[in-house]
DNA sequence: CTGAAAGCGCTAACAT
DNA sequence: ATGTTAGCGCTTTCAG
């Protein structure tokens, strides 16, 4: 590989095709069609190539085509932190997988500002990208925010593919893949019933989100199938760790569990907080499960066992439903549904 | 904004010059050079504009103007965890910061695989990427690492600018912006000097980096300023929470110091592992300080001061110097230098 | 199997 | 101040 300048214009078809001495489409047939070429032309051809450096210019393909090969992605502003790192995980696992299928990540951010946030606004990246047909489709990660986008994109008949089941609209056809919430807590409440746990709580989100209510279905269903009772054992706070501070306080108080299960790592991270306070060991005398498998339960003194999301197989799968869908290819699955694994650490035992 | 189904074909130029009775150049000035327009006519334009909804193609732009109006950023696989949110950090606030000069971020991804990792391969995805004109110019992260990406994109004349100093070439002449980890690890030190501690360890990386370096130089000038002795004070070891522990327990043991500054919040947070080992306070019995202002730092029980880099700031230097660089404007200096911040929390008192 | 012609949507350069 | 012409680099007809 030559050191080229870049600021002098790089080959283009017609320079490899009059350096092979071929016409231009048959250069471009060497590229896109081989198959047609003589094998004798082709290898010249792709000798021209190799020599020159050569490599199809993306404006000029993606204006004759229609296909830009890059998928959309909106970036929101940082939010509360075990959201963000899942988040960020998931965006390095697109970046890997969306390569493999010849995709680049166009990575772009909310509305206009932080003031106004009318229903326009809300899609107002994804329309510009779409109306200047900067993007070939978008992949929509906060489908549980009940934000308009999904629907607008699909009333829009715009190619989207969602991280997230479409809780509120059971109709949509897109396609997604979501992670099963429930599966993975039923998983981390199995391995402290199997530990021997008798009085496991459940400390999640108070405000109603299905992401939320699927993730305590997990727990409460693990708790069914080894017939014990929550009674009194759940309790619903703010994802912060103050909140699962003071809730973790209170049911030690009240129903003296032997382990706590939580809806994220942050409400995790707020048991270990009492714990600490009061001088119990994590793990030894009280088990805690927490959910995201973030930075913080990896380096947390003893570490704290917690739901891992498969981010790197669902954006695989995404990008497999994205390839499908642009080539109109009949897609089977409407939606996709990953479980989870948990990494098991210090905090449970 | 009326809902248009994206399957039928955006309005073009054509469609707005038929609709606004005038020639598509026109319609293309309004657009460009409005100020060469009749005020009326560049009303009627605009009006059917906003009625067709119609946006510049961005294929057709990018391939007769040669500006993609898109910035590439290689986002490398998973690595430290400090180091990662950082990154992740960082590519929030350049998100935002491109958006407002017109640009969106393109991601691609390291090298073909883990197996090979020749000189060629480093590159690869930025001679892709140059030579298929997909980006303007480039965001280069990692000039720490020692690899060749800013030689070689130097060498080839490629746009970009860096985040990070070029520290093994200071003949470079491509802009970068860069934060002062010594001012931070200096205002660090100094806070703690101030709140009256004598004997302020270091706890830094073995590895000769040069951002190791420059951070213990920011605790060696301090310390030096306010008359303290280092002598037996400072360790270098990986950049493992392991080795934090590790390291900072033999300093316990040895010169039991009353504070302990770190290169890293991956290095602090070892240490207050020691010290909850030995039923040690932090803040009260031993302050400690890390670096980044991880996610970690701000949920650890008490808190952790640590130093936080301005990368918002960073991200809107970076992108207004290559503004000025695409621009061919004269660009006054070549390279800025930020102060960090510190994050004051519980363990430091 | 290869080549010639046309055109994707836009803007730069030149007419008017 | 507005219109006309040409062409960016590629692929998709359609002829040979």
């Amino acid at each position: 590989m030559s050191v080229h300048d870049a600021r002098a214009l790089p080959p283009t078809l017609a320079d490899v095709a009059e350096r092979a001495g071929v016409s231009r489409q048959t250069v471009s047939n060497a590229i896109n069609n081989p198959d047609l070429l003589r094998p004798e032309t082709l290898e010249r051809v792709q000798d021209a190539i190799q020599v020159l450096g050569y490599l199809p210019n993306r404006a000029a393909r993606h204006l004759r085509t229609r296909a830009s090969h890059l998928i959309g992605l909106r970036m929101l502003p940082a939010q509360e932190f075990t959201a963000n790192a899942t988040m960020d995980r998931f965006v390095h696992a697109l970046v890997e997988a969306s390569r493999e299928a010849g995709y680049h990540l166009l990575l772009f951010s909310g509305g206009p500002g932080k003031e106004e946030t009318t229903a326009a606004d809300l899609v107002r990246g994804y329309d510009d990208l779409l109306r200047s047909t900067a993007v070939d489709a978008f992949i929509v990660t906060d489908t549980y925010l009940g934000n308009p986008q999904t629907r607008w994109l699909s009333e829009r008949r715009a190619p989207f593919v969602a991280f997230g089941r479409p809780w509120e609209d059971p109709d949509a056809t897109h396609p997604w893949v979501d992670v099963d919430g429930a599966a993975g807590v039923a998983l981390a409440t199995g391995h402290l019933i199997e530990r021997g746990h008798e009085r496991i709580a459940w400390v999640g989100w108070a405000e109603s989100s299905f992401i939320g209510q699927d993730r305590r279905a997990g727990w409460e269903r693990a708790m069914a199938g080894a017939g014990r009772s929550i009674d009194g054992l759940a309790v619903g706070v703010a994802d912060t760790v103050a909140a699962g501070r003071e809730a973790s306080a209170a049911l030690l108080e009240e129903v003296r569990p032997s382990a706590i299960v939580c809806g994220s790592d942050t409400l995790a991270v707020g048991v270990l907080h009492t714990l600490a306070d009061r001088g119990l060991h994590p793990g030894r005398d009280v088990a805690v499960v927490g959910f995201d498998d973030s930075q913080v339960a990896q380096v947390v003194p003893g570490g704290l066992t917690s739901v891992r999301q498969p981010l790197e197989q669902v954006a695989l799968e995404l990008v497999r439903a994205l390839e499908a869908l642009l080539a109109r290819e009949p897609y089977d699955a409407a939606g996709t549904l990953l479980v989870p694994t948990l990494a098991v650490r210090g905090s449970s035992g």
